[in-house]
DNA sequence: CAACTATATGAACCCATGTTCATATAATAC
DNA sequence: GTATTATATGAACATGGGTTCATATAGTTG
């Protein structure tokens, strides 16, 4: 095929870059067990346990989620005694403030 | 675990129906391949050849793709002669939109 | 100290889905 | 008609990652 230049108006393969970062995002956020734990903090504070009743699922699942999103920067967390609180960072905040924005 | 109710403040179980089919957007949207497309479609109306062309992949694949994306209601397709050309819908634009605002 | 609770984590399993392959369809050119 | 090009599609394959299981760690209670 050869229907000469377009090429000025395609991205060009380093904005592919972007695209690869925010696709690695998009399937971290997009994974419903996680985007409900994000739904969760975005009301605020929460251990791990409260996360668990609401979501219905089991301890060790919500762990290795939220060590998923705390190692990406999405959410923090700060031990009191036996428990372990997490919340959203100002990047989990923005970001999930526009994702919810989708309808 | 007994932290008497803070259900006031967390999401009833009908609102993860919202987030059910978030989640199904953003595991279409969140794939590389797929947001490629989305981001060369942003630019304009794009045959198939072209995508395939610029984003180096196989027409099998991308035709795969532009299907799903298709049935979600983000993309449409118009033929002519041979050639099919696909772009954004309103719902795709505003979608896209959105994602590209994430840094 | 022992018993219990909350959380973390590595390994294994299993399934969804992205990709490839082969082929079909449809439009064009000759 | 045949040949070629652009696209679509079903089936098979293969890999990633979500989930579970077992266990470890750490804090609390008595």
């Amino acid at each position: 095929m050869n229907m000469g230049s377009y090429s000025c108006c395609i991205p060009d393969k380093h904005e592919f870059k972007h695209v690869s970062s925010l696709s690695t995002l998009l399937k971290l956020v997009g994974e419903e067990s996680r985007l409900k734990i994000l739904c969760i903090l975005k009301q605020g504070q929460h251990c791990v346990c409260e996360i668990e009743e609401h979501i219905n699922q089991s301890q060790s699942l919500i762990s290795h989620h939220l060590k998923d999103l705390k190692e990406a920067g999405m959410v923090l967390d700060e031990k009191k005694g036996l428990y372990n609180y997490y919340s959203l960072t100002k990047k989990g905040k923005e970001i999930t403030d526009l994702l919810f924005q989708i309808k």
